[in-house]
DNA sequence: TGAGGCGTTTGATCCACGTCAACCCGCTTG
DNA sequence: CAAGCGGGTTGACGTGGATCAAACGCCTCA
């Protein structure tokens, strides 16, 4: 794979406007007033495409700008020399991606994109600059760092703690959830990534996830059809997760 | 090795002067210009002394303030409804505690002394104000986020994709490399927290953090005598780390 | 339309780590 | 001084998930 030089800006140099984007609710300007957000509109640069299994950044990227999700999914993972893979997360749109460059100016982890995606390109010394101006920027920011480190501490408590099927069962749960917040169902849905990376990101080989999905299936919890979930006992996978230890 | 008495300790209550602490290379005033850095003596509120086993902050209190360690050391954990529970992170002098509440204004995880300490506390409304004029310190704070964000990416890979060695001499590597950022020996030092903590940190098992430690002593590694450790051969430790699953 | 490939499922077997249990050591406390 | 206790080590054994392997379904593309 040869590494891509900088971006091939395509044509569509289309800036988006935050004041107009649906996706304020998920975003950066979550709770900022409709006068502050009409600021966020110069701060935005361009968007940028990344097509499926393309690359938005790579470890050892010089750092410049965050990125917002608009369409599209995401997952960041970090690798070892001997090329075992650690997913460390999956980003749907309204997402931020990109906060690990700011430590040493260099991305520390990939980005790709799991499918055809959309991102709103954030310069970061510009957002650094506005949010000198905007409290409600500068706030709505450390937000968004500190709710990254408190999802990371979950996932710690995952990988940590849990049994592969509680593990599985937090999996789905989140996700739906996020589906929800973004208007789908929270019941079904269509899962963007495959076994192996979920399997990696929960610290699982892919076979186990596989079994995992069936057993759920056995159950009744949920119906799987490859990629496609239909959740049907939710109060049951929640169930798994507050359990004593199955007794 | 008895510990280094680090600070001319003051008189209690005293407010910390960052312009005074030898703390700064290693705190948040890491990187800024001296004239920066007297601007931060007016942000830091009075000092906390926290004993051993004494909580700085539980899951739930309100946030207010972020806290830099001046003197011993904390975990960090989240607790399951079970019991179960998660250290995510292990801090020494100079390192920050309390990110995690600034995302819902509460705490998402206690943070407890592992020896008695002396915090310095970090009112974030006055951080948030004074970080809109000083733009060095704006930045840095921002690194001091991603940095944490960054750390827990490696957690995540460690507790993913590691088996228990290569976890545990990660974690010793990494402890050295901190006490000698600290001045200490790199070789030699006394670990704080019990082996399990270290194994909650780790997501194993005290018994088996102990049989590793066996286990590198046998080898050569290291010597152990209770939560005394000297690393002998930290190459041998780093080659655990790069290595091919050992073929 | 057929062939090849990737992703997934499922079964059989293995092993790293968990579990259970005994014991030791150093400290504290009456 | 003995008794108690928290922390650590070590051994025997069990098991959840990894590994190895086979087969299948779906998708792409010639």
């Amino acid at each position: 794979m040869p590494h891509r030089a900088v971006v091939p800006i395509t044509a569509e140099g289309l800036k988006t406007a935050c004041s107009q984007c649906n996706l304020q609710e998920l975003c950066l300007p979550f709770g900022m007033s409709d006068g502050d957000i009409n600021q966020l509109d110069g701060l935005i640069g361009a968007r940028r495409k990344v097509k499926r299994h393309q690359h938005l950044y790579r470890v050892g990227d010089t750092f410049e700008a965050i990125y917002a999700v608009r369409t599209g999914s995401f997952k960041t993972d970090v690798l070892l020399e001997d090329g075992r893979e650690q997913v460390t997360g999956f980003q749907m749109s309204g997402e931020i991606i990109g906060l690990d460059g700011i430590s040493t100016d260099a991305h520390t982890c990939n980005a790709v994109a799991l499918e055809d995606s959309d991102v709103c390109i954030i310069p970061f010394a510009n957002l650094e600059t506005l949010s000198r101006e905007v409290e409600s920027l500068q706030h709505q920011f450390h937000k968004v760092m500190s709710r990254e480190i408190v999802r990371d501490h979950g996932v710690m408590m995952l990988l940590g703690s849990m049994r592969a099927e509680e593990r599985l069962a937090a999996f789905l749960i989140n996700m739906s959830q996020r589906f929800t917040a973004r208007g789908f169902s929270a019941a079904e849905f269509h899962l963007r990534m495959t076994r192996e990376e979920i399997g990696s990101y929960l610290g699982l080989k892919l076979e186990t996830v596989s079994r995992a999905f069936s057993r759920f299936q056995e159950n009744g919890l949920i119906k799987v059809q490859q990629k496609h979930i239909r959740i049907v006992n939710i109060g049951g996978l929640k169930a798994l997760l507050s359990h004593l230890p199955s007794v």
